[in-house]
DNA sequence: CAGTGAGCGAGCTTCCGCTTGACTT
């Protein structure tokens, strides 16, 4: 008998069907084997030494292992082909072979013996076929050391940083707080883009367009926008109404004609098949989908084995599925849609591990009109995320898509009769846009907004009429805040964090009230901004952008057997370790500022209200708690005016489930509630309508 | 995950990365 043991339940299952009975399948779970949860787990006075005790909730998983491994004569370690999943095998080894006290006690007596000649053998596959399990059988090779140090490395080094600065920041700042490798980094992103957005100066600057006139035949004429952008050579910057105005009045006398019309031909390449992260990103952006809820569905389509493995970093696609989808192509849609050679993505992250496929569809006839999950909670929503991922799929393999790129300038002359200008001044106006002429991949993935650009036929030095001359008034950007999407690429790109851990890192530094979501955007709470300042201050080193990049290098070195782990660890404990002990010494609690309401304690009538934030959200106290407990509610007004009534205030309040949402103060008199924030109307429908006009961005990006 | 309305709360906690289930703050 020959036993199987991979991590993932789902992939036992599909393994299962490819193989005859003389092969049984078992899942790990996951990491079996761990640090300690409540202890520090590491000797660092001896070499780092680990302990690792076997995971609690994985003790059934472990006896099963166990009484299966008694039954067979061969059995092949096929955990993940990558560091962690080395680590797996290693633990799952020494779990069969009986080497932990733990499991020795419990459970050893009351099973049989292993097989005397039994074989345990580790073996990598990348895709799950046939074929490749087969080949994977046929070169199997014992556990890798090195990269099971390099597993190593990086738990205890996580766990050093984790457990030490934790608790450092409940003696200095507020019992409960964490710090880690990856959160904290996660919060200085969020922290420094505040600061950004509150150090950002506007600026004011002017757009100028010119809607111009072109005979087209003796009685028809057609009107286009041309969008100002040089003058006399140089770019044209407007600073000002009053600069705005000159330049208006000279394009009022001006005398027009056509500069030239440059035509070329765009070809756009499909994108990559998604990974966990660009598929988090389109969710978000076309859904307004958390990552906890896109990892929750895609898990789903998962288990029902409509897709291949949804945490990756790959885009590496099977053979067997880019030859399927290539004839699905050339049935489907022609010819004429299928590129001469398969399409190859490159990894784009450099820490990307190749343990996993990109995320497909497993079986491409599915179309999405055929789909139907059995069971399962997210039905619709499934149906909705396997279309996305289908469609990016097919749309990976098929031909660019290409477009007729048509910019034409105009040239715009000061009139002779102008006296008052010192010298006559040369204008160039711009208008371009794309027609898609073969939409190539676009027939699977359709442009979001399309128009056709609407041009008029004109040749060079063809004289135009001038119609109207448009100015509007604009103001330079802050950076955005990020939202998840935003925030999941950022981290990828730093090689912080996995595709396992990106959804639960959200998750942990909200639930810390480091950050919150305000409409889907991240700003750091007080409290956040306290820790990261507290830690930034004074561990720079660790939360470097490029700390991890650094830890990957030095990890692939103790991978390749060029370098001894506990070595890379000392060079990072030794000046961490001082660093914690002169800051323990050293620095003073940090207080975290109170927002103040300015109005003194009603009970007391000695302390002053603040607004503090406990578990669920933010009340109103007393300062001078424990002393007084005088507390209240807290509201928080939006300085609007109830829509519905019109006599309460807008105020913002959260659901159960703490979402937010907006609320009547006069509640429960009036029952007005919205999810979004009321909009305050009029102010931007002359903004659309200039926007409208604007020839330069005449459709949207789209990278669904 | 879907989720629209009480009143609780501020002192024994924590990491990252694998994997699923599970009614909760």
């Amino acid at each position: 008998m020959n036993l199987i043991i991979v991590e993932s339940p789902t992939k036992a299952r599909t393994l299962s069907r490819f193989l005859g009975k003389d092969y049984s399948l078992e899942a790990t779970y996951g990491h079996i084997k761990d640090l300690p949860k409540s202890t520090l787990g590491v000797d660092v006075e001896h070499n780092f030494k680990p302990e690792h005790v076997v995971v609690e909730k994985r003790e059934k998983e472990i006896k099963r292992l166990r009484e299966q491994a008694t039954k067979a004569d061969k059995i092949y370690l096929a955990t993940d082909p990558d560091r962690e999943g080395e680590a797996i095998a290693k633990h799952v080894e020494e779990v069969i072979r009986g080497q932990e006290p733990e499991v020795n006690k419990k459970t050893k007596s009351k099973l049989k013996p292993l097989s005397s000649n039994l074989l345990i053998r580790r073996i990598v596959f990348h895709e799950i076929t046939k074929e490749a399990l087969e080949e994977a059988i046929e070169h199997p090779r014992s556990v890798d050391k090195n990269l099971v140090n390099a597993q190593i490395a990086r738990r205890v080094l996580d766990r050093l940083v984790g457990y030490k600065l934790s608790p450092l920041l409940w003696k200095k700042v507020r019992r409960g707080l964490s710090a880690g490798r990856v959160q904290t980094v996660t919060v200085r992103l969020i922290v420094e883009r505040e600061r950004e957005i509150a150090a950002f100066k506007q600026e004011e600057y002017w757009e100028i367009y010119c809607n111009l006139k072109t005979q087209i035949s003796k009685l028809k004429t057609e009107e286009f926008i041309v969008k100002l952008i040089k003058f006399d050579d140089k770019r044209a910057e407007i600073k000002n109404k009053k600069e705005a105005g000159i330049v208006v009045f000279d394009l009022e006398k001006s005398d027009y004609k056509i500069a030239d019309v440059i035509k070329k031909e765009i070809r756009k390449n499909p994108y990559p098949p998604f990974t966990t992260s660009t598929m988090a990103q389109a969710a978000a952006r076309l859904y307004h989908w958390s990552s906890k809820k896109t990892m929750s569905v895609a898990q789903s389509l998962y288990e029902q084995g409509l897709i291949t493995y949804h945490r990756t970093d790959s885009t590496y696609l099977a053979q067997t599925a880019v030859d399927k989808v290539r004839k699905f192509i050339e049935k489907e849609y022609g010819g004429q849609y299928l590129p001469d050679k398969a399409r190859f993505y490159k990894v784009r992250s450099k820490v990307a591990q190749e343990a996993h496929e990109a995320i497909r569809p497993t079986n491409i006839g599915m179309t999405n009109d055929k789909f139907q999950m059995t069971n399962g909670r997210f039905v619709s929503d499934a149906k909705v995320l396997y279309g996305l991922i289908w469609k990016k799929f097919v749309a990976c393999q098929m031909v660019d898509s290409i477009f007729d790129e048509t910019v034409i300038n105009v040239q715009a002359k000061t009139t002779p009769e102008v006296k008052d200008l010192p010298t006559s001044r040369v204008y160039v106006l711009r208008a371009s846009g794309q027609v898609m002429k073969f939409d190539g991949w676009r027939k699977v993935i359709p442009l979001s907004k399309y128009e056709e650009p609407g041009l008029p036929m004109v040749g060079k030095d063809e004289a135009l009429d001038l119609v109207k001359v448009l100015s509007e008034q604009k103001f330079t950007e802050p950076p955005p805040r990020y939202n998840e999407a935003s925030l999941i690429k950022t981290l990828e790109k730093l090689g912080i964090g996995r595709p396992s851990t990106y959804a639960p890192t959200i998750s942990t530094i909200q639930v810390r009230q480091y950050v919150e979501k305000d409409e889907g955007k991240f700003k750091p709470t007080p409290v956040g901004l306290t820790v990261n300042d507290f830690l930034i201050g004074n561990f720079e080193s660790i939360f470097d952008y490029q700390f991890t990049a650094q830890m990957e290098d030095d990890l692939d070195n103790v991978a390749k057997g060029n370098r001894k782990w506990q070595e890379m660890m000392g060079e990072f404990y030794s000046p961490f370790e001082k660093k914690l002990e002169s800051v323990e010494k050293k620095a003073k609690r940090v207080e975290i500022p109170v927002e103040k309401l300015g109005k003194k304690c009603p009970k007391c009538k000695d302390g002053e209200l603040v607004v503090r934030v406990g578990r669920f959200g933010k009340f109103v106290s007393c300062s001078r708690f424990p002393d007084c407990d005088y507390k209240e509610k807290y509201l928080e007004k939006i300085g609007m005016k109830c829509p519905d009534c019109k006599k309460g205030d807008v105020i913002v309040k959260t659901t159960k489930r703490r979402r937010k949402f907006y609320g009547c103060s006069s509640y429960p008199t009036c029952k007005w509630a919205s999810w979004n924030k009321p909009e305050i109307k009029g102010a931007t429908e002359k903004d659309k309508e200039i926007k409208k006009k604007t020839l330069s961005k005449l459709y949207a990006p789209c990278n669904d």
